[in-house]
RNA sequence: GGGGGCGUAGCUCAAUUGGUUAGAGCGCUGCCCUGUCACGGCAGAGGUUGCGGGUUCGAGACCCGUCGCUCCCGCCA
């Protein structure tokens, strides 16, 4: 038995022909007369009827006793339904398929959940979802992911196609290269000692494909990062990582905006804007306070600096003595916080190194403050113009060197967004994307507890040229040729320009970064050495597919577009992974086990 | 590594200040039902309150520890 057709095809125009549908049981409505079973496969579903006038009773009974998403084989005649029996909710609900044979394929015993409701089924536990995820996925709102996400995968594939790009695979069996993220280090039975390591992204292949010649390569990449998960982030995520040679920033954003363009256009017909915007990482930094803006919402912040130039408030004028600036925001009709959201702010606050919050509530005509006896009438009058104050603003300011405070205010900002969002005050129309090239990041950052300076993305990265002559003698105003994609706050990808000049990265690796020239021989020797046989001009980027998906699916966490994602912890509840090796195994690898003492006893 | 939330029937949740035999809806089982589509009706079964310890005359609730899920900070070149 083969079927003829599936669960979302058919219409008016099959009536009258015998076909055979196989799926799972979706619902089973069980008059007692008369047995109506919808059956379900991944396109759709469609009713089927059991009449025990035209089947045998011993298929009557079988069809009673089906339980739900088992799988079953039904031929029959395919029909109009009855006058005022149509649902108009489902493709086929036009007709249904008169049972002539019922063929049990897999009797399904009770669910753990209900795979049918959408409502109650998405509000399952997620620990059991991901247990059972081969139910999770039945739903029709996972395997509407799964489809975007494979329909997007091939959109991407046929776009860089057309622009000329080769897909290539790159190794996952790497070496380790300690600086970044923590790796997954993997043993080999082979090399006592030694182990390869899981990328953290094809970055040193793809540069070396470049100078191979390839001049344009992409791929989606699965990387592994070691590091602690959040809703955005698993252990193994995969990204659309593509490198270009001949070219400068701008051509990597026409590609990148290209393709983007087409995915929003394949997934959800939307025609997005080009160019994107591009902001200066320092003026993102400025206005928002952080280096991925979301750019939906106002609230920008002001520098007061000047304002309280001669401030009496020892705040104000300490931190501007000390070459520091003072910034403020004015969460507009905010004033009406709750002491514990006041609290909650001034924790957000020192967290991000403030050592208090000064604010002010605009309430009755009044200036509620602390602060505001130490404001100058002129002080005063120039923050009611710059920040335009009205009755209900919530003024937050935040003094400190020019970095930290505008990175104290941005968290507060998105805090306070957030407020505004969940009491129904700050909306935005749910389609809209925001997408926003940030660039001129600064090359490197200072690591104060180690007094030495690293890469603020990764070394590979090449400097604005005419910044090079700092390197040596002022690294902190050299500018990288890094870029940032971000789209409403969230960020999708980055990439670079990358030094293609032997000279130059040997330069960044021993005299900027201070890394000793053995390591750097044997870490990243090949490399220069590749460099030195004829090496194009190259950049690239990459973006995060799962995160991309999430967008464009609307899912919370990037869990509801993996087909098989772990837990923030980092295991998977299906498959029990990782788990344990036997022995044997240790002694081919030559591993001996060193144990922390065991805590607790276990579930 | 740190902080927050959650864990009670198969599922989603409730259980006043610590006080009777831990309840409801859905699901499940049985019976009835010939036009339903969240079918309906009647009846029934179903509990180590995550686990371990403690406080108490008495703990689902309070305390300590632990396990799991989750969100955030650190971390993620």
């Amino acid at each position: 038995m083969k079927r003829t057709h599936h669960c979302n095809e058919l219409r008016l125009e099959h009536v009258g022909q015998t076909v055979t549908l196989m799926g799972w049981v979706h619902s089973r409505r069980d008059l007692g007369g008369v047995i109506f079973l919808d059956v379900r496969d991944r396109e759709g579903r469609t009713q089927t009827v059991f009449d025990p006038s035209e089947v045998s009773k011993a298929v009557f009974e079988q069809a009673a006793s089906l339980r739900p998403e088992s799988v079953v084989a039904i031929t029959g005649l395919v029909r109009r339904r009855p006058e005022g029996t149509t649902n108009p909710r489902i493709a086929t609900g036009e007709v249904e398929v008169l049972a002539r044979e019922l063929v049990i394929l897999n009797r399904a015993e009770v669910l753990p959940f209900a795979v049918d409701d959408p409502e109650t089924a998405s509000r399952v536990n997620e620990e059991l979802r991901l247990r059972y995820r081969y139910l999770d996925l039945r739903r029709p709102e996972m395997l509407r992911n799964l489809k975007l996400r494979s329909k997007v995968a091939m959109a991407t594939r046929a776009y860089l196609e057309e622009q000329g790009f080769l897909e290539i695979e790159t190794p996952t069996l790497f070496k380790s290269t300690p600086e970044g993220a923590r790796e997954f280090v993997v043993p080999c039975r082979n090399h006592p000692g030694l182990f390869y390591a899981l990328p953290q992204s094809p970055q040193q292949f793809k540069q070396i494909l470049m100078v191979a010649g390839v001049e344009r390569y992409f791929q989606l990449a699965r990387c592994y990062r070691d590091e602690d998960l959040r809703a955005d982030r698993q252990p193994e995520f995969t990204q659309i990582d593509l490198e270009m040679s001949f070219v400068e920033r701008e051509d990597v954003y026409a590609v990148v905006e290209g393709l983007l363009q087409r995915i929003w256009r394949v997934a959800l017909g939307v025609e997005l804007k080009r160019p994107f915007p591009r902001m200066r990482f320092r003026d993102a930094m400025d206005r928002y306070g952080i280096d991925k803006p979301d750019t939906r919402w106002g609230l920008e912040l002001a520098d007061l600096t000047e304002t309280f130039h001669g401030s009496d408030f020892k705040v104000f004028q300490q931190a501007i003595a000390q070459g520091g600036v003072v910034k403020a925001l004015n969460a507009k009709a905010m004033a009406g916080l709750t002491q514990g959201q006041m609290e909650q702010l001034t924790g957000l606050a020192r967290e991000s190194g403030a050592k208090g919050l000064a604010y002010i509530k605009v309430e009755g005509g009044e200036w509620k403050s602390p602060i505001v006896k130490f404001f100058r009438e002129a002080e005063r009058v120039q923050v009611q113009n710059r920040l335009k104050v009205e009755e209900g603003d919530l003024l937050l300011f935040a003094a400190d060197e020019w970095q930290k405070a505008c990175e104290i205010l941005g968290r507060l900002r998105l805090q306070v967004i957030d407020w505004a969002r969940q009491a129904g005050r700050l909306q935005v129309e749910p389609g809209r994307f925001d997408f926003l090239w940030v660039e001129d990041f600064p090359l490197l950052s200072f690591d104060k507890e180690n007094n030495r300076w690293y890469s603020s993305h990764h070394p590979f990265t090449a400097p604005v040229p005419e910044d090079i002559p700092w390197l040596k003698t002022d690294p902190r105003r050299v500018r990288g040729q890094h870029y940032d994609i971000v789209v409403n706050g969230v960020e999708l990808g980055g990439g670079s320009i990358r030094i293609h000049q032997p000279d130059l990265q040997k330069t960044v690796f021993e005299d900027v970064l201070q890394l000793p020239p053995d390591l750097v021989k044997g870490r990243f020797g090949y490399m220069l050495e590749a460099f030195r046989y004829g090496a194009p001009p190259h950049g690239g980027i990459a973006l995060g597919f799962d995160r991309l998906m999430a967008l464009l699916c609307g899912a919370e966490s990037i869990r509801d577009v993996i087909a098989f994602p772990k837990t923030a912890k980092g295991t998977c509840l299906m498959t029990e992974s990782p788990g344990p090796v036997e022995p044997r195994q240790l002694r081919e690898l030559h591993l001996e086990l060193r144990m922390p003492p065991t805590r607790g006893t276990g579930p």
